[in-house]
RNA sequence: CGGGGUGUAGCUCAGUAUGGUUAGAGUACUUGGUUUGGGACCAAGGGGCCGAAGGUUCGAGUCCUUUCACCCCGACCA
């Protein structure tokens, strides 16, 4: 492609609303422009990043026996109404009438869609195990879309579907799609981290999140040093904690500490860690039903980790409670304590199963009991993993301590089970003839917000740094004055010799000085950009690492292989 | 959905407290000339229903009311 005649509308100035490196360079760069909240157009550069993306993943899916669909993008209610997930999704769920008055929704995901379509069609044991995807845009009516490609309303989704007839099945199919969506990641060039995740709400036996580490990811993420082992800060867990501080002796008593009623004045009343106290968190807890105060304790230094609260507790939701609230139900906020009371429902972390020395609340103003052994009540109580890990932890499986990473959340494989078929009816019939729902899986990657994460991980102040196998063009030949018909010549023949080896390759024939075109190839982020200018009446040209930032000079019957050898 | 902010040229923004020529700058664009190794210079141009609707006024970008859009923090997010 000649520069001169190409689209990519390079600005000096980034769009105003416009805060992430990604967002900023690659509207700069010419490759998005928003329409609309959440909504972008796609320009030809990013076009071609986008299908470069695909083409990897396409090739990966191939090699696992996964076959490529497309389904249709308006859906019809009905199939929603069907699996109960017309009401789940709420209004994120885009619905819409036809000319008929029948409603429809835009696909947010398609587990219904591609049930539908496998339903009374797979019919036979025999005929398992089936995966089917598609790369499509999806559109989610996010209450708050944010961050250019990074969480947009309107996005490209790889998703795809697998049908088994067994569970371990599944399992094999699951590892795969592990494996291949790693490999996808690593020829993509990412630093990436598979991690378990929260899988309750949907179900399902397991699914683990494909994160790409960078500092601007709406995700934290607890990473083993010495293992394998990452997960999202939900899903967590640890087997104990770095050191643990000397424990407080003294008789159980009750003590009078007014003005106590945060963990900080409680530690700092006692002069004692954290650790030997007893916090509580009260929340209401929603139900399909019914709404109920719930009180979660848990030791002083740690949080209580939501998304582990509600899987405790099966709700659907979580939510603040009021000090009034607690008030009317006879509870004294700021002092209360699991002993000796019955006002609301307890869950406790198990880590304070037998938790000895503790220091908790008395459910009376102003006092706490000190020298708490819990181990009183670990028969009956109900303990869960409710506290968030905090950094220093140790591993769940080694010895290594926990830290934290912030990642963007690129792909998710789920272990569906019998969820979606089973709803949807999407049965076949085993060996014995007998009638089973399928057993299903489902990956998904996002495809759009890869755009963007490759330049979170990739960019410095001057611009994108497109890896090999994501850049929209490898080289980029730039004539530093095309008034020179020397340099233009040498440029041209150049230009034309890597697109006949079949190399992407940009022609930057502008009329501009060096500097403004230095700057603009810097910004759109060519892995090489190769200068035709002044060195050429040594017989030179030089090869400009937009990586390193490096200039290299090389001689002009070189250049050729010197670029082949590089790109490969 | 709660809290905050912003809408003026393609883009980035002044101007609005105190209403008053023909609404500005930079940048981008067009034309001519000079320049050609790090977003050049000179000159001449084109480009605006000042987010929308209603109101107050002799007069509204500026004041009042309503409304829409977008952004940020939070809630939410298979």
């Amino acid at each position: 492609m000649r520069r001169s005649r190409a689209f990519i509308p390079t600005t000096k100035e980034a769009p105003n609303d416009a805060t992430l490196p990604s967002h900023i360079f690659l509207a700069r760069a010419g490759f998005i422009s928003q329409v609309s909240s959440g909504l972008y157009n796609y320009m030809p550069l990013a076009k071609r990043v986008i299908k470069k993306i695909e083409n990897i993943i396409n090739e990966e899916m191939s090699k696992v026996g996964a076959q490529e669909v497309e389904l249709s993008f308006v859906t019809p209610a009905d199939l929603w109404a069907e699996s109960g997930r017309i009401e789940k999704f709420g209004k994120e769920l885009l619905r819409f009438r036809d000319r008929k008055e029948n409603l429809f929704v835009l696909g947010p995901t398609h587990e219904e869609m591609m049930v539908d379509l496998v339903r009374n069609r797979v019919t036979s044991y025999k005929n398992l195990p089936l995966n089917l995807y598609q790369i499509k845009t999806k559109f989610r009516d996010e209450a708050r879309p944010r961050f250019g490609l990074m969480r947009g309303r309107e996005f490209i989704m790889k998703d795809g579907y697998s049908f088994h007839a067994t569970t371990e099945d599944l399992d094999r199919e699951f590892d795969a799609m592990e494996a291949a969506y790693k490999k996808i990641l690593t020829r993509l060039g990412l630093d990436f981290r598979v991690v378990e995740a929260d899988s309750g709400a949907i179900g399902g036996s397991g699914s683990k999140e494909l994160m790409v580490i960078a500092d601007s990811g709406e995700d934290t993420i607890a990473i083993c040093s010495k293992c394998e082992y990452g997960a999202n800060i939900e899903a967590a867990s640890r087997s104990g904690r770095g050191a643990i501080p000397e424990a407080p002796e003294a008789e159980f008593n009750k003590f009078l500490t007014p003005d106590t009623s945060s963990i900080d004045d409680l530690a700092e009343f006692f002069k004692i860690d954290p650790y030997y106290t007893v916090k509580c968190v009260a929340k209401k807890v929603i139900y399909e039903d019914e709404i109920e105060v719930v009180l979660f304790f848990m030791r002083g230094c740690d949080n209580l980790q939501e998304v582990k609260a509600i899987n405790a507790t099966d709700a659907l939701d979580i939510e603040d409670v009021s000090e009034e609230e607690l008030r009317e139900l006879g509870l004294t906020p700021g002092f209360i304590g699991p002993l000796d009371q019955d006002k609301a429902k307890h869950v406790i972390d198990t880590d304070l199963k037998n938790a000895q020395n503790m220091i908790c609340g008395a459910n009376e103003q102003d006092y706490h009991f000190v020298g708490v052994d819990l181990s009183v009540i670990s028969e009956v109580a109900y303990f869960a993993e409710i506290a968030e890990v905090n950094e220093g932890d140790t591993c769940p499986h080694c010895d290594g301590e926990l830290s934290f990473r912030k990642g963007i959340e690129v792909g998710h494989i789920f272990k569906l089970g019998t969820t979606y078929s089973e709803a949807l009816k999407a049965e076949f019939l085993d060996e014995n003839g007998k009638a089973q729902p399928f057993i299903m899986g489902t990956y998904g990657m996002g495809v759009s917000r890869l755009v963007a994460a490759i330049i979170e991980q990739h960019h410095d102040e001057s611009g994108c740094i497109w890896t090999k196998q994501s850049a929209p063009y490898m080289v980029n030949v730039m004539v530093s004055n095309i008034k020179d018909e020397e340099q233009l010549k040498v440029g041209e023949d150049l230009y034309e010799r890597l697109q006949n080896a079949g190399v992407e390759v940009m022609l930057d024939d502008r009329k501009d000085r060096f500097g403004f075109k230095m700057k603009d190839a810097e910004l759109i982020g060519f892995p090489y950009t190769v200068v035709v200018g002044k060195e050429l009446v040594n017989g030179s040209v030089q090869i400009f690492d937009r990586a390193t930032k490096e200039k290299t000079t090389v001689a002009i019957d070189e250049v050729f292989d010197k670029l082949m050898e590089l790109i490969k």
